[in-house]
DNA sequence: TCTAATTAGGATATTAATATGATAATGTCA
DNA sequence: TGACATTATCATATTAATATCCTAATTAGA
């Protein structure tokens, strides 16, 4: 369902929100806690620094921080950086979208059934996913 | 959420359930019908029926048709032989499965959300994907 | 028996995702 | 200013998905 980048992606800025108020993170600390190729969540983080997810500062003492409050980030803020969560809805059998005449009801249900995944990543945000924290579910 | 192997998979045998009782479906005819790579499709082809989905025959005048009624396969029979739709619920960030004692609602609607995609391709039969047939939906 | 049409399947090419390695740029602090 | 720790970025390697090419096996029919 989600790449291995993505997963990465949420596991790291989940990581990254568990550690406010401690300091900034360092690529190579989150890296070896999660995991994950340290050159590679490199590049993750690189991205959603660029994606306006997460602030980075350089230098000595460098690192990364949540670019703002974790209620404000969704999972879709996340993800969509490196997956595409159609929110348009899409075909089945891959059309752009299906015509109208030609709809079936499985068109229908497809549809409900990718938009309750759509809106759940649309909705969900990185503070839903910290532990103890069990607003907006 | 299903890679181009699936669609195609699904594509081709909608295809060839519309043509049951007109004759074998060749790979040629249903890859120019469809427009997908040849050889690829022949693959695909033969993948399903490997899986027990299509009937193959060879020689001149071959080709493939359905290996029962598109009423009993289902959508997941096709996609399974080439994605992995998992029905044993997966946790969001990429552990095997959640241990309770740290679940949270979130994962609980994932679950939900992720176990709605499964049942859907469970559930839903090639015949349900024809027009004009809107059973069981 | 021969030819043609078809599936079966091996070999290889291309492209995208994932991963690694090396270097440049930046900021901190002694 | 200079050493060092960090992010930024370029270059390359590896692997998996997608696609193409070619030949073998099978069958129908002339």
């Amino acid at each position: 369902m989600l790449s291995n980048t993505a997963e990465y992606a949420l596991r790291a800025v989940l990581y990254v929100a568990q550690h406010e108020g401690l300091g900034l993170v360092r690529v190579n600390e989150a890296a070896d806690a999660l995991d994950i190729p340290k050159n590679y969540l490199s590049k993750v983080f690189h991205e959603l620094a660029r994606g306006g997810v997460l602030e980075s500062s350089r230098g000595q003492h460098g690192g990364f921080r949540l670019a703002r409050p974790a209620g404000k980030i969704s999972l879709l803020n996340i993800v969509s950086r490196f997956d595409q969560i159609s929110e348009r809805r899409r075909c089945l059998l891959g059309k752009d979208r299906c015509s109208d005449h030609t709809a079936c009801l499985v068109h229908e249900r497809w549809k409900d059934v990718s938009e309750q995944v759509a809106t759940f990543f649309r909705v969900t945000t990185v503070a839903d996913l910290m532990d103890g924290v069990s607003s907006a579910a």
